[in-house]
DNA sequence: GTGAAAGCGCTAACAT
DNA sequence: ATGTTAGCGCTTTCAC
């Protein structure tokens, strides 16, 4: 068996108490004393066991992070930066991932399992009555990322105002007919960016045209894929009629698939077509994609923060953060820029 | 204060046994009583309490994946193949990442916690004596992901045969100085790559020249990054009288960074310069980088497999599991491929 | 400053 | 088939 305190107690000669006030720091225990037990509990290779230390400080110094997909780079660098603030602060972290919605309940399932975790960060996924039934339920600290609901404290991106950039953007480029690919009908972000291109083409005196609006077909990660945005492209360019001088893509992922549609259309970007993304992941620096970046790490460290916050203080009151998405100029929407040294 | 099995067995007149061994599924409870004791729970809401669980128990049903570089395409395809064989046999993951080397070891510190987790997945870290010492002693499960060492089960993919693959096909190109882009000394998998590609020019009666080889000077990620490809690669074209017409990079995304740089130096790829990579990430698909593949999801899922297996049977002999990689040729070995088409 | 003892919520002998 | 009881390893009153 390895070792506990009643060995080093035993040891020392002293009880278990005060080994376990040592280990603690607390105050009020003889230098002398404390000196003998951590020199003892070194020499033996002590090490706390997790588990018991969970029980009875009724605190498990771990935290839950329940996401869809995870092999994406807006994921992985939100939980990167997520798991170091954490660590930081002496905690783990526990990754609850699924391929498809409905995994994220069986995910959810298990992360609201009692004593496991300090606190929950779920990550964009429609807010259900359902599903905050459960979360409210649990009493744990519950921290919404990519997502929101009153009541739960959130960090997000504004992805209306992002949408509104894009296409302003597109817009001041003189282009006119500017399409708009959306993900899944279920997917709020995709939503929201889609109303702040409404809105910027409504502030410039013009009017949506359907017809340019095309939703992803693929079911696989909400229709944030490279195919969706493929298929979504070539629906649009089949009629070469009344076809698009501009794009706005709801992810960089569509975009890319956009641009594969487009160059195989033998048309050219930007001169026929000017191209957004949205995430601003890895590959755009490389292919040139003009996007709006969300700012991951800092996401991730608001939302770590607010969950140990909130663990320490479960009563404030929620707050809801909103970063700014920034527009990254690339050569998908200007020329003369070579692919690869953009910011 | 949440619902215990002892409110169940006061409300279901029985005694906390009865409800354990219920819970359990435990024969020999009369089935009447069982009924009882499960429509209680289920009214109740009950949920077991993980870390008393735990403790009783001595097993966490959790597995601690530690890793350097989690923002890498390779690590999170394996993870997330990992945790989804994990969560089918109802283990959940831990994930200890850090940036850089030493603090891998910060993040062993924490993984070997004892009473933490029940297995442990140690990726692509240099198995130094220091490190198996720690590992053994933590007395746990351990599978090395990505590198290898007696004793430890592993599973890996054979670097030195893709090396030699990658390196053959530049050969029958017709290539004859082809130069390698390696990773930091320290890396293993680049060191094995390189050891391919020494003997296939050894095979074709051709001896490496020293000039044509170049280590990343970038220290993040130990030298796997677009960065330190497009500067090795920037100092092989400096002089120009003897540039090599062909190179290998120990990973994609050196290659990007090497494309890059031939790129702008205005040469043509595959025609002035042919380029190979190693893992083949997402974007390789769109770039048209010709690759050797790694075998992600079946390393994730092979590794997992093998931590609970072990978990299950501890003294198991230990075994290594070596995938083969695959060669994907684009267009950046042949002409006439269009980007983003390939397999 | 230190010790005795009562939990934390659950499992698993051992009884009956 | 069910109950009693002794842990699992640690924290934390409450005495002294």
């Amino acid at each position: 068996m390895a070792v506990t305190i009643y060995d080093i107690a035993e040891r020392a000669g002293v009880s278990i108490a005060t080994v376990s006030r040592v280990l603690n720091n607390h105050r009020r225990v003889a230098d002398r004393t404390r000196r003998r037990v951590l020199s003892i509990a070194d020499d033996l290779g002590y090490q706390p066991h997790a588990s018991a230390q969970s029980l009875a400080r009724r605190q498990t110094r771990l935290v839950s992070v329940v996401l869809p997909m995870m092999t994406n780079y807006f994921f992985v660098e939100v939980m990167r930066s997520l798991q170091e603030y954490l660590a930081e602060h002496e905690f783990d972290l526990l990754v609850h991932a699924s391929a498809t919605l409905d995994g994220v309940d069986a995910q959810l399932d298990r992360a609201v399992q009692k004593g496991l975790s300090d606190g929950i960060l779920l990550f964009s996924t429609p807010t259900t009555e359902a599903r905050t039934q459960r979360l409210r339920r649990c009493g744990r600290p519950v921290v919404l990322v990519d997502c929101a609901h009153p009541g739960f404290d959130s960090v997000t991106t504004d992805n209306q105002a992002g949408g509104y950039l894009a296409t302003r953007c597109l817009l001041d480029l003189g282009r006119r007919r500017i399409a708009l690919l959306m993900a899944n009908p279920a997917s709020v972000p995709s939503k929201d960016r889609a109303a702040g291109y409404r809105r910027a083409l409504c502030d410039a005196g013009l009017v949506a045209d359907e017809r340019l609006i095309a939703v992803s077909t693929d079911d696989a990660e909400h229709g944030y894929t490279e195919y969706g945005g493929y298929v979504s492209m070539q629906r649009l360019l089949a009629h070469s009629d009344d076809r698009p001088d501009a794009v706005f893509a709801t992810s960089d992922v569509q975009a890319l698939g956009a641009l594969r549609a487009i160059q195989e259309h033998g048309l050219q970007v930007p001169h026929d077509i000017a191209l957004i993304g949205f995430d601003d992941i890895q590959i755009s620096r490389y292919v040139g994609l003009t996007t709006l970046r969300q700012p991951m790490a800092e996401i991730g460290r608001q939302a770590a923060k607010l969950v140990l916050q909130r663990i320490e203080a479960p009563e404030r009151p929620s707050s809801q953060t909103v970063f700014a998405p920034r527009l990254i100029h690339r050569s998908t929407t200007q020329t003369g820029t070579t692919n690869g040294v953009g910011p």
